[in-house]
DNA sequence: CGGAGATAGTCTGCGCGTAGACCAAATCGA
DNA sequence: TCGATTTGGTCTACGCGCAGACTATCTCCG
């Protein structure tokens, strides 16, 4: 028990990415997106480049969302006539995603603006340590 | 543009954190408590336990929480009868913060399973290395 | 064919996490 | 001392993040 909890790996990584998601805040604001929206968002462009017009579930488990909120944030998103939900015909209970022409467009600047938090959020150590070290943490099965 | 975003380190680490948190809710339950509840619960204990009963202000800073979260879960903790916010009398704004003798049994228990599932969690990794990556990245100015 | 179970998506509810506005009390300075 | 500013705390509002329940559809198997 040697609190305050300044050395506990718990309370780092908490803050650590509440920073991280103050200063990703900051960068999609003016874009008006928030980090979850810009997530699906570019996910579901870069599945749409592929050729991919994925179902909310594919999307979801390629984000790593929740299911519900995937659906949630999406109707956001189609408010915002960024993404198309079309019923799928082979599936009437399912939705395919489809970015707009406006999404399309505004996918690759959110991204280069994220990149870019990233980049100076990360600055203070070195790219391989925190790729191994997060990785192992985020999937521990990978 | 190397989508999907496996190694983003952004990525990695916002999913990390979702999956710790996601860990301490479940050790956390059993004891009715939330994440925040246990770290504001945690703080004030230690801080009691030096003869210190700290201002709500004061315990935000030292837990690193938004002070209007704080009030908010220092009313849900008082609620709960964990913690007692009294008036102080040298100023009639502020509210000092004693944890209750229920508080202060259950504590140590939370700290202890919140303890146990960090020592499960960080692991596959060095906690030097986690100390030094994250405490950098969660304060870049310590 | 028809019922059982699985799957895609939505709805409700609760608790953070953050921002902006607000009030009352304390402090500082002219 | 009186007014302006600062400080401690609360209220409202919005968007995650997660859980449980619900509908509609699809699939599988007898």
């Amino acid at each position: 028990m040697a609190l305050p909890p300044g050395e506990s790996p718990g309370f780092l990584l908490w803050h650590a990415t509440l920073r991280w998601q103050r200063d990703i805040a900051a960068a999609l604001g003016p874009l008006d997106l928030t980090h979850v929206q810009f997530v699906l968002l570019a996910c579901a462009w870069w599945l749409n480049t592929r050729g991919e017009h994925p179902h909310q579930q594919a999307l979801a488990r390629q984000a790593g969302t929740d299911v519900k909120m995937t659906s949630q944030v999406l109707r956001a998103l189609e408010a915002k006539g960024l993404v198309e939900r079309e019923v799928d015909p082979l599936d009437t209970r399912a939705k395919r995603l489809r970015v707009t022409k406006s999404g399309a467009e505004l996918a690759p600047r959110a991204i280069a603006a994220v990149e870019d938090v990233d980049a100076r959020f990360f600055r203070p150590v070195a790219h391989a340590d925190v790729v191994a070290l997060l990785g192992r943490l985020a999937d521990p099965d990978a």
